[in-house]
DNA sequence: ACCTGAACACCGTTCAAGT
DNA sequence: ACCTGAACACCGTTCAAGT
């Protein structure tokens, strides 16, 4: 990669992270081009489309949602605690964007683009809590870590284009907890 | 009202029925105007906005579910089959056009507004059957018929975008369900 | 009153022309 | 190789001009 190609690219990146944390994922992308001082055509280079960009600024979200999952099966708390902390993680660590919820848990159901390996990656950080507390004999029968995020992304979505509050969105993923939790 | 604005307004609204129902309810609305046979400053003249057409689109959706909540609550079902049963008729309502149920989902805090005061209906069909259950002494403590709307409403704009079927979509409900009755 | 449709400021995307 | 920026086909929205 040339030296001047190498710079724009890094450009576009850190302005595409402005513009999208301040106008949402929906944002103009020549807006962004404009901010990071190359011609629209460089972007296009770079980043083919829309999701490309959203493709390298979410890099090292499954990284960090893994973690917290590790963290939490290894917590020893109590089972209900641990689900909804982590739910909490988990919906902080996918909306660090306006829009990501939505596209990453539309993202659960295909396979093979890029975004969808990542919801791959969240499904198995899941499958890492859930299979603890499995262990623990607390879930109900047929508890699936997909359909677990596509709840919790549900749930992550709408706090993000409702703009809830952290207590109102706890309380939804707790309500989910109940309903994974053998009575 | 003139006769040949009350055709053009008629033409609009069907016409926009067809093209919502066809690519969603972020069509073009210069669209909408050509398929009516009007110009599009006509359709901005009878719907100053997008919302305002929706508006009008979705006028007999919380009729049809408050009596559904109605039949819901006077079933005498078991309270589990009730709640998940009744929310796919929810789900089900709310979701004629592509992106509905994200809007009114997140009209639900709003309020003043037009489509707030259909989410307001909604939640008030969701009070209904709530109340009845309640009677029975089956609910957890604390439940919220808004934050329901909230739970059910985010699994049905998740279902809408990420085109989930009934199977799947049931299985979510119930999860709700199971998390908003006694153990 | 009401309608029309050209016009404006945007958008995403492309591609000849430059270096 | 890579970049530029004018250009294209769209979009929502407005408004002078017509009937």
């Amino acid at each position: 990669m040339r030296a001047d190609a190498r710079r724009n690219y890094d450009r576009i990146l850190a302005a595409a992270e402005d513009v999208f944390s301040e106008q949402g994922t929906g944002a103009s992308l020549n807006e962004v081009a404009k901010r990071a001082g190359v011609g629209p055509g460089t972007l296009y280079r770079h980043f083919p489309d829309r999701e490309a960009l959203l493709d390298v600024l979410m890099k090292d979200w499954v990284d960090r949602i893994q973690q917290a999952a590790d963290e939490a099966a290894a917590s020893g708390r109590p089972p209900r605690d641990v689900l909804i902390s982590w739910f909490e993680d988990l919906v902080a660590h996918i909306s660090v964007h306006h829009g990501g919820p939505g596209r990453i848990t539309a993202a659960l159901a295909k396979s093979g683009t890029p975004i969808a390996d990542k919801a791959g990656g969240v499904v198995n950080a899941c499958a890492t809590v859930l299979g603890r507390l499995n262990e623990q004999g607390v879930l109900r029968e047929g508890v699936d870590p997909v359909q677990v995020c596509r709840l919790v992304g549900s749930v992550a979505a709408t706090a993000d284009n409702a703009q809830l509050d952290k207590d109102t969105t706890r309380q939804l993923l707790a309500t989910i907890a109940d309903g994974l939790l053998l009575p």
